[in-house]
DNA sequence: GCGACAG
DNA sequence: ATCTTGTCGC
C-alpha cells in the first residue's frame, strides 16, 4: 500500500532555483512555478519567499512581478528591494523596472511537479468507476487538521450507514514537508492519509467506502486526492469538496438536498449538493471503485444536518480536537 | 478591472 | 488549511 513515486522535496528544489538567478538580473513568481513544473504554484512560490526564515539566505529580492512592479519583501518594506535592485545595477522608476531587459529565465530544473502531474495521468489507466457489488455498510471519513509547527493530524471516522453513528475513530500525527498547491493537494496529504488507514487496517476497522476530504475525479487531470487514495490504498472512495476546484455547475434556486451535474463541455465531472438549507454546497465525485450514482446516493443517504455528510464531518471534528489538545499542551 | 484554483 | 469577535439564524 504505497505510491510508486518519491514525494520531492519542494522547497529545497525552490530554493535551488532562486539562487541560481543571477546578480543583476531579476525573475518573476511565475517564472520559479514553471521552473518547477506547474503554473499553479505560483503562490505558493509568492508565500515561501516571504518567510523570513528562508527568505534571509536567498536573493529573493530577484523575483518581481509579471508586469514589472516590484512587489512585496520579507522584510516588510519593498524599498529595501529596491536598493537590492539597485546596488546590483538594475535602473528602478517609480517602483518598476522594464522587466525584459532585466529578465533571466534560464533555469536547470528537472521540473518535478511536471513529473508528478504525468504521474497524475497515468494513475488515471488504474481508475474504477464501477457500481460496486454490494451497498457498502460502513462509511469512513478521512480528514487533515494543521499544526503550526509543521505536522498534520489525519482524522478517521468510521460510521454505520444504517443508523449514521460513529462506530469508531482514531487519529495520526506526522510530520507534512510538501505545500499546498492546488491540484497537487494529494502529494501533501496522501503519505499521512496511506499511514491512516495502515493503521486503521491493523486494528481491523477498514470501511465498505471512505469519504476524503477533497475531489474524486472533478480534478483537471481526472485525478484528485480521493482517487489516488482509493488506487494506492485498495479501497473504494468519494472525494467530498466545500469549494469548486474545476468545472461548471448552474445553481440557481437549488432545492434542500437537490443535486445538480459539475460538467467539462459534455463530460460529468461530479456533483453539487446542497446538502444543507441556506448553506452553501458541497461538491461530490467518484475516487474510485465506484460509480457517480451511488457516490450521489451514499452521500445523501449520511447526511445529517450538517453540511458535510456524518463520516467527513467526524474526521474534520477529530482532527481538529486533537489539533487543539496538542497546542493547548504545547503552550 | 477581471479572473483566481480542493486542503 | 489557518489567522479570528461578534453576530445572525435555526
Amino acid at each position: 500500500m504505497d505510491i510508486d513515486v518519491e514525494i520531492p522535496d519542494l522547497p529545497a528544489a525552490l530554493r535551488d532555483l532562486i539562487a541560481q538567478i543571477p546578480p543583476g538580473r531579476v525573475t518573476t513568481y511565475g517564472a520559479l512555478a514553471a521552473a518547477l513544473g506547474s503554473d499553479s504554484a505560483t503562490r505558493w512560490v509568492g508565500s515561501y519567499v516571504l518567510d523570513p526564515l528562508v527568505a534571509a539566505a536567498l536573493p529573493v529580492h530577484r523575483i518581481v512581478l509579471a508586469a514589472g512592479e516590484l512587489g512585496l519583501y520579507y522584510t516588510g518594506d519593498a524599498a529595501d528591494k529596491c536598493l537590492r535592485l539597485q546596488s546590483e545595477g538594475i535602473e528602478v522608476e517609480k517602483d518598476r523596472i522594464e522587466l525584459p531587459r532585466w529578465f533571466f529565465d534560464g533555469f536547470q530544473s528537472s521540473q518535478p511537479l511536471r513529473t508528478l502531474s504525468a504521474l497524475q495521468e497515468d494513475y488515471t489507466k488504474r481508475l474504477q468507476l464501477t457500481r460496486p457489488a454490494a451497498r457498502p455498510q460502513t462509511v469512513g471519513g478521512v480528514d487533515l487538521s494543521y499544526i503550526t509547527d509543521g505536522r498534520a493530524v489525519a482524522g478517521y471516522a468510521l460510521i454505520d450507514v444504517a443508523t449514521r453513528k460513529l462506530l469508531w475513530s482514531t487519529t495520526l500525527t506526522a510530520e507534512v514537508a510538501f505545500p499546498y498547491i492546488p491540484t497537487f493537494l494529494s502529494f501533501r496529504e496522501l503519505p499521512l492519509l496511506l499511514r491512516l488507514l495502515d493503521q486503521v487496517r491493523r486494528e481491523d476497522r477498514m470501511p465498505d467506502l471512505v469519504f476524503v476530504d477533497g475531489n474524486g475525479v472533478m480534478h483537471d487531470r481526472r485525478m484528485g486526492i480521493a482517487c489516488m487514495l482509493g488506487i494506492a490504498a485498495d479501497v473504494a472512495t468519494v472525494g467530498i469538496s466545500k469549494k469548486l476546484l474545476c468545472g461548471q455547475v448552474e445553481t440557481d434556486d437549488m432545492a434542500h438536498r437537490e443535486a445538480r451535474p459539475v460538467v467539462d463541455g459534455e463530460e460529468v465531472l461530479g456533483m453539487a449538493l446542497k446538502s444543507r438549507n441556506s448553506s452553501k454546497l458541497i461538491y461530490v465525485s467518484p475516487g474510485h471503485r465506484i460509480d457517480f450514482a451511488t457516490a450521489l446516493e451514499v452521500t445523501q443517504s449520511l447526511l445529517a444536518g450538517h453540511r458535510l455528510p456524518e463520516p467527513t464531518h467526524w474526521a474534520d471534528k477529530l482532527s481538529r480536537d486533537e489539533v487543539r489538545r496538542i497546542s493547548a499542551a504545547q503552550s
